[in-house]
DNA sequence: CCTTTTAACGTACATTTGAACGTAATCTAT
DNA sequence: ATAGATTACGTTCAAATGTACGTTAAAAGG
């Protein structure tokens, strides 16, 4: 995915919640926004339309009302802010990032099970895939 | 660790720096910079009083320069910074954050074994906790 | 058709962040 | 002792980010 412009904090919130409705108008997003914290439409609108112009979003006009949806790929822009976080505190090295994720929470074993099901599926993957490329 | 004001990616770089020295003067970490990018002695000597000013660093004098050195703890701060990430973009949950982690690499099967030993050494904790809470 | 309500666009403002400088003071070299 | 080099502090500036409003226009209601 081509980078886009930075995505600040509260852009990105907003951003979320327009891709988890897959469309929504500004009055939408404040209403579900109104659930974790306070916003004025006026605010919403603006995050909407800088969404637009860096290209996070796309608009469609429905009589006087702007409907805001994805223009990209949730994952892709997911994946690129959190790697950027993950290169600015461990320079990328995912064993310290892993290490930081798991001992920060109390995890049960049936979490750690689940991690562990997981490991062993990419396993399996890279078995398969090298398997092939013989 | 009492919370203390954010830490823009610019400051961090220079943060982390002084926690690899340990401590330092404007002039070594300018200096320690130089590999990676450009940076004026202003800039960095900016950024370090920020920091300072902020309560992450301390300062001391010799002479004439001043000596900067850690005043929380790195493990702390990274924890904090990081764990604000997974909250903004899993809403806390770690099962997709590390499937961000493992999937955007290209991970070897050693990679992947030392990731199960480090959840085997957790469930094992898990279970001496356990045991000596009966 | 007129009035009221509400949304969009352009714009404004404060704070934060990225980046850097000017002057005074201190240290080093001669 | 003086000149040159270098550092600190206070300050400055631009861009980014967080937040919000005013006027115009469109839709809804009467």
């Amino acid at each position: 995915m081509k980078e886009l412009p930075p995505l600040p904090k509260s852009e990105l919130e907003i951003a979320r919640i327009v891709w988890r409705l897959q469309e929504a108008t500004v009055r939408e997003i404040v209403e579900e926004l109104a659930n974790d914290r306070e916003a004025d439409f006026w605010t919403v609108q603006t995050y909407l339309r800088r969404l637009a112009n860096k290209g996070y979003l796309k608009v469609r006009k429905e009589g006087r009302t702007n409907i805001y949806a994805p223009a990209v790929d949730l994952e892709g822009v997911i994946s690129q802010v959190f790697e950027e976080t993950v290169e600015r505190l461990f320079d990328g090295k995912m064993l310290p990032a892993f290490q930081q994720l798991v001992n920060s929470r109390d995890l049960t074993e049936s979490d750690i099970d689940e991690l562990q099901t997981l490991l062993n599926g990419l396993k399996a993957e890279r078995k398969r895939k090298r398997g092939k490329s013989k």
